[in-house]
RNA sequence: GCCCGAGUGGUGGAAUGGUAUACACGAAGGACUUAAAAUCCUUUGAGCGAAAGUUCAUGUGGGUUCGACUCCCGCCUCGGGCACCA
């Protein structure tokens, strides 16, 4: 019998699949669907990574179980190919983005095809494809239809060095999180996406899905939804009041002064009001180019401004407050602005820095009278009203008028009742999550369907002119000024209004990358129409996706915004409303695979594992059982290519016995219910994405199964019927040489289409049992049982016996605890 | 500061209240070989013991339990996320 040869047999396997078809996914089919994704990579000049592999594996393994019982299963795979990193690559090389993505695109497919992924090529998209993009504009007009989209002047974060706009979301550190730059603020014309306006749903519906908790949470954190109340300050002097949300309404006695944003719209508005207008000007620009990190950084000393010759009234007290600005407070969050007191420690610190004056409203709980913390709650107590220290958590309410003695859970809604009353306040919830900034200044992007004319304002592009395509240029770097280079095409820019036919221009922005997979799931389910993003029969089919995994770094970007795009496609009935609001039923998530020693893979450290060499050196087999075997799906985990080596001979050690003597007339009792048990738990473990202990319990299975082989009574290996099990069970994993094993085996057809057999609930059945004796919980001895022994008969033998009766000697039994066909525990 | 993970042999890890260390790597010894590689066999948590055995070990200190890697409380370390979110 021929060597084992992963070069020989994986690509013939591979041709033979692609073939005869055997992974499409077919449309109106009877069958039950199965919607699998992963998450589409952005096609980098690097090659696909091992932890692409590990998850693409994963998932392939779940995809071919699938197949195997019975579904429709689409599996699909694209480009995610508009970007930076090809963007600069064009910049410095001068060659055009989408011949490098082109390049990239074509190596990266090749290299899924030469691990066997049973992606449907046949499906295979590109966000960069104009006949993909013409749908992602529009959907940005229907944004803009709807009122989602709007342009407006805001202080965006600005990477100097990339020249382009950043959302909050991508700023990591007060840095670009491309390319590591200090972040600055500065003023620009920005398209923004309202995604705020979904907040509550996009929390609310996380209730219908089956997300990792962790998920939920971060998810949830993400957007932030807080309960409190919208409280109205009212200005001296002029007919103006300033809003202000706060969730201690419960401190609103001890407001003593009012704190703004330095961005706050009312400086703009009162600039003639406020005495001292130049210095808080100044104290503007300089919070300009501090992040928003920076600004709230908990070690940094506080500063502010008072706005002189301002004062607003505390509605509860009436009493007369300054009014100051800090940069501490930020414009985005909340309205603005904050009243502050002496139970928020940046106030405090404030408070004390400037000397204006403070007021504590709030006593802290106290400790039962006569238990040990009954001093240090009445030191604090002391502290607190002295204002020698800051107490910040809720308690029981006192300089508070009629809500003295209440509880501040309790004084909560009673005191918004109270002011609303009056017409000074109401309940309000508010957001973390904001607006999404929608424009780019780049060349390779979506570029943003809408043209702007003099008469009419901004004008969408007819939906008969998408998708208005990147036109081809020889200069792909930002212009100076920040704009896109697209500015400095005259002839494209220069267009008429697709309403009134006059002299138009162009938006020359593009769309961030996040904008082509917001719904590409849903473009996968009819690719190639060029009528609708997807037909409705198609998206009632396939929708939602049964099960989605991908990266925890894409949990409050992709992943919110997917599920925001969704929901806004299902309002505007783009998506059949039959199909539900939400476009995953179900999300996990991968590990990331690290570096040898346990640091991250990249080019600079040299530590980059290419998945070309490894099948190489020892086949696409090998890599998937490892990818594998090296540890939990779900945790971060390092590359150790000496581990490699034990895959491969799992691999080889199995063709070997396969393909030798060892194929029997009828299979040994003992054996086949190792099998049968295997099989249970490979079908268990692949389905709770546990495949590290799927690949160690058929490791145990083969060993056992050599083992036989080698046995003096002679009794070896596997008959067929039990072989061709194996090979079923084993084929999600190594479906290569399964597939080869299969052929030379003489069975018919392939091992990729058979059943997932069944596992034989009698065999399993243990017909006896070890049990453990313990002698106050320590183990002193192990006795095989049949199973189903009653506690009696346990006890009778094991007090019997002289290993027992010597151990127990004259000591008093106390208590015995039996756990059937297990353990039994001797209490003395 | 808050939230979510994790901490087990030389290494990756297994075990979710009942034999701690499955499976794999590595290491040591042996077989085969002129030799090496490959392959196969044996041993491999630590200590004490000639052996039968026995004691100690799952970051750390307590607790619950007949019994704890597993559950509860406190602490330490590492990783990830968020951040004076009013």
């Amino acid at each position: 019998m021929a060597k084992y040869n992963p070069k020989k047999i994986e690509k013939k396997w591979q041709d033979k699949w692609l073939s005869q078809g055997v992974f499409k996914a077919k449309n109106g089919s009877k069958k039950r669907k199965y919607y699998l994704l992963v998450e589409f990579p952005y096609p980098s000049g690097d090659g696909l990574h091992v932890g692409h592999c590990r998850s693409f594996t994963a998932f392939d393994i779940i995809a071919r179980k699938r197949r195997m019982q019975g579904y429709n299963v689409l599996y699909p795979m694209g480009w995610d190919a508009f970007g930076l990193p090809t963007e600069n690559y064009a910049i410095k090389k001068g060659v055009h983005p989408s011949v490098v993505t082109q390049k990239n695109t074509d190596n990266f497919r090749s290299q899924m095809q030469n691990l066997g992924l049973s992606f449907d090529w046949n499906r295979e998209i590109n966000t960069t494809d104009p006949k993909y993009y013409k749908w992602t504009q529009w959907i940005f007009i229907k944004l803009f239809e709807n009122g989602l989209a709007y342009k407006t002047k805001t202080s965006i974060n600005w990477c100097p060095k990339d020249k382009i706009g950043l959302a909050n979301e991508e700023v990591v550190d007060g840095k670009c999180e491309r390319c590591g730059t200090k972040v600055e603020k500065r003023e620009k014309d920005q398209w923004m996406i309202k995604i705020t306006s979904y907040a509550e749903r996009l929390i609310k519906d996380l209730d219908t899905v089956n997300y990792l908790e962790k998920i939920k949470i971060q998810q949830k954190d993400w957007i932030g939804e807080s309960h409190g109340a919208l409280v109205k300050f009212f200005v001296e002097g002029v007919e103006e009041h300033i809003d202000v949300f706060t969730t201690r309404i419960d401190t609103i006695f001890s407001g003593t002064f009012l704190i703004l944003a330095p961005g706050h719209g009312f400086i703009d508005k009162y600039k003639n009001k406020i005495e001292n207008i130049e210095e808080v000007l100044k104290y503007r620009e300089d919070a300009k180019n501090v992040s928003d990190a920076d600004r709230t950084n908990q070690d940094k000393e506080i500063t502010g401004v008072q706005l002189k010759g301002i004062v607003v009234r505390n509605p509860a007290t009436n009493e007369e407050m300054p009014v100051w600005v800090a940069d501490f407070v930020l414009e985005h969050y909340g309205t603005g602005a904050v009243f502050a007191d002496a139970h928020d420690k940046r106030d405090f610190k404030m408070a004390k820095k400037y000397g204006i004056p403070l007021r504590t409203s709030i006593r802290p709980p106290a400790s039962a009278e006569g238990s040990g913390e009954a001093k240090d709650d009445e030191l604090l107590w002391q502290k607190v009203k002295n204002l020698e220290e800051c107490f910040e958590e809720e308690g029981t309410l006192y300089n508070s008028q009629q809500f003295d003695g209440l509880k501040s859970a309790e004084a909560k809604p009673q005191i918004i009742a109270w002011l609303s009353t009056k017409g000074f306040a109401q309940p309000r919830i508010s957001y973390k999550l904001r607006d999404w900034v929608f424009s780019r200044q780049h060349y390779w992007g979506e570029p943003i369907p809408m043209i702007f004319c003099k008469k009419c304002g901004w004008q969408p592009v007819k939906e008969k002119d998408l998708p208005i395509k990147l036109p081809n240029i020889k200069k792909y770097k930002p212009a100076e000024t920040g704009e896109s280079p697209l500015s400095l095409i005259k002839k494209w820019v220069e267009t008429e209004c697709p309403n009134c036919k006059g002299p138009a221009r162009r938006e020359t922005d593009t769309m961030p990358n996040w904008a082509g997979s917001n719904w590409y799931y849903l473009r996968y389910l009819d690719p190639k129409n060029n009528k609708k993003l997807a037909d409705d029969s198609a998206i009632r089919y396939w929708m939602p996706v049964d099960w989605y995994n991908g990266g925890m770094e894409h949990t409050t970007l992709h992943l919110l915004y997917s599920r925001f795009i969704f929901k806004f496609l299902w309002d505007i009935k783009a998506v059949p409303s039959a199909v539900g609001s939400e476009p995953y039923k179900k999300r996990t998530s991968h590990g990331m695979v690290l570096g040898e020693g346990g640091i991250k893979m990249s080019k600079s450290r040299g530590n980059v594992i290419n998945p070309d060499t490894i099948i190489k050196q020892y086949g696409a087999d090998t890599l998937r059982i490892y990818e594998m075997f090296m540890g939990p799906f779900e945790q971060m985990i390092p590359w150790d290519t000496k581990g490699v080596i034990g895959c491969r001979r799992f691999i080889e050690k199995i063709y070997n016995l396969a393909t030798q003597k060892n194929v029997v007339v009828k299979t040994d009792e003992a054996l086949r219910k190792v099998l049968h048990k295997t099989i249970r738990k490979v079908g268990e473990d692949v389905e709770n994405l546990k495949f590290n202990t799927a690949v160690s319990s058929m490791m145990e299975f083969v060993n056992a199964w050599s083992a036989y082989g080698r046995s003096p009574e002679g009794r070896q290996g596997l008959d067929k019927r039990d072989l061709a099990d194996f090979l079923r069970i084993l084929s999600p994993f190594a479906p290569h040489m399964a597939e080869e094993v299969w052929a030379l085996s003489g069975f018919k057809e392939l091992c990729c289409q058979q059943k997932w057999p069944k596992y034989d609930e009698r065999l399993i059945e243990e017909k006896s049992a070890l049990l453990i004796v313990q002698i106050n919980g320590k183990v002193r001895d192990k006795v095989e049982i049949k199973t189903g022994m009653t506690q009696k008969e346990v006890e009778k033998m094991v007090l019997k016996s002289e290993k027992m009766k010597a151990l127990i000697g004259g000591a008093e039994v106390k208590k015995i605890v039996f756990v059937p066909n297990k353990l039994i525990n001797i209490v003395i």
